[in-house]
DNA sequence: AGGTGTTACGACAACCGTAAGTATC
DNA sequence: GATACTTACGGTTGTCGTAACACCT
């Protein structure tokens, strides 16, 4: 029994005759009463032959419906296939930094909706250890984070996006927004917010205030940190910044508005701090992507250049 | 796409290794590997090989979901095609003349529901030529009934019975029991019943009345006939013979008890009048039968014997 | 004769098992 | 080196089309 020879069975009913079945299947009369034959040595009689009337025996009755399931779902099968490959049906489970929250969610999340309507989304924002604790445990297919601190777990496929510019911005009508240079010890008169560093960078702060007090060596592990209030939640600091005279460490493509409309700016920092956060789209390696996954994986990328574009010159 | 190919598929996912999954299939892990390969080069990548590992990508979800019920609807066309053969499942449909339904609608229906309990049954007793157009409007499977009259007809198959034997009856106190012998005009002082009957059947009794009554030539067609009770419920014709002096056509098998306790006995008919009904099991010739079918037809069969037995000696 | 279905034959593709190869641990 | 899977090769089986055959109307 194969779906092809169930196929020519239920054809042939349906046409009631070998030559019009054979036609229809694009096969010639010989090759049908072969299969049919083959189908019925396996199963049993299940048609009655009187001379160009072909009617169905009790056994082939009931073939004859199960058959049609069974081709029923065949077909359904390539179709959802298509469909899984048009993004028409299928889910993304995505997480996002805080930092590629904060101007990749918003744009990502509505070119999605807007191209694949049909897609289930399921978004989450969390740091890089959380996620990849999901995206381990399967709970995730996908997130965008902090991935310098992953580029060596193997079983980690990371797809790197383009540096990703921080500085620090104040209000407009900020003390600090009218000097020409700002040194990190100067931020410290002021709350300086930001989300929770990755280890690299906090160490490079401490290291950096250290030196500016005048102290060498080694720095204490436990000094405090530069930031006095952590978040997640981007979009608070934003408008925290935009309110009271704080500092806060936000990526430059989140504030290119509020720089353009004159409501914020970036702190000319000196010596400049290079800090460039390295972001990028991580996923368990040895897995091939969804199609899903590869279309949410081009509208991040879509997104940041969109982002960088509006940011940079 | 085919059933086979399928059936690995599922099974290299349930057990979770191309090793395990080829010995559970009784196949070499080659052909398994080609297989699968086969397989994925029609409906596109279906699962992820990492290395002693299988997981079935996002599009192998949906094809093992449907694969699934694909195989289910093959085992469960293979379990039905076992079950109708068993006749545990099925249906029969068939129809009993007036003359058969009376000796062997008891016994085959009760043997019909004994041995085959789950078979659904749809029995109906009628005249031949009802019986024989339900027959070719296939309201009705098969049928036992009077065939000589249809020995011609090509397109209904004939399961000869061994001939009918009829006899007129009457209860022990009838006056006719008395007699040595009784010609077929003594008949006429009595009531005489019997199921309408078939025309060479009444041609017959006609043509002996005629010479009994001293005339010779041609019979009118429309002189009275012999019975002057017709009904076609064999049981009525029983009762009403043992309750009243009337005389009754009806089979030697359906008196052989009353005969036996006394209460009624055949007439010694002189000349002896050869009632012999031709009998047969009806079908549409060219459709193979059905495993329900031929368990009805062998039950026939066995419920002619031992009515013919016990009839007989 | 015309149409319908089956068998006969040669060619091609599918499938299998054994054996050799490749990659991962 | 051991294990798990893939590729290579030769043989069997399945499937096709063309052609010849058998049968019914």
């Amino acid at each position: 029994m194969g779906l092809r020879q169930l196929h020519h069975f239920v054809t042939l009913v349906e046409q009631g005759s070998f030559a019009r079945a054979a036609s229809a299947l694009h096969l010639s009369q010989p090759a049908l009463t072969r299969s049919i034959q083959a189908l019925e040595a396996d199963l049993g009689p299940l048609i009655d032959r009187s001379y160009g009337k072909v009617r169905p025996t009790a056994a082939g009755m009931l073939a004859l419906e199960r058959a049609r399931r069974m081709l029923r779902e065949q077909r359904e099968l390539r179709r959802d296939l298509q469909l899984l490959e048009e993004v028409e049906i299928g889910t993304i489970r995505a997480g996002f930094g805080p930092f590629a929250a904060s101007f990749l969610l918003d744009p990502v999340l509505e070119a999605l909706v807007r191209r694949y309507p049909h897609l289930r989304i399921d978004l989450e924002t969390a740091d890089t250890p959380a996620m990849r604790r999901s995206l381990e445990a399967e709970r995730l297919d996908v997130f965008v984070g902090e991935s310098r601190s992953l580029a060596e777990l193997g079983h980690l496929q990371i797809d790197r996006l383009p540096a990703l510019e921080t500085a620090f911005f104040v209000r407009s009508g900020h003390p600090l927004a009218r000097q020409r240079e700002v040194t990190l010890a100067e931020l410290r008169a002021y709350p300086v917010a930001g989300t929770r560093l990755p280890a690299h960078i906090l160490r490079f702060f401490r290291q950096a205030l250290h030196e500016a007090s005048g102290g060498s060596g080694p720095v204490a592990e436990d000094a405090p940190g530069l930031m006095t209030i952590t978040c997640n939640d981007m979009h608070a600091l934003r408008s925290l910044l935009l309110a009271v005279d704080a500092v806060a460490l936000v990526p430059v493509a989140m504030m290119a508005d509020a720089c353009a409309r004159g409501m914020a700016v970036a702190l000319p920092m000196h010596p400049p701090t290079e800090l460039r956060a390295q972001y990028g789209i991580v996923s368990l390696a040895g897995r091939s992507p969804s199609p899903a996954m590869r279309a949410f994986t081009a509208l991040v990328h879509e997104a940041v250049a969109q982002a960088s574009g509006d940011a940079g010159p």
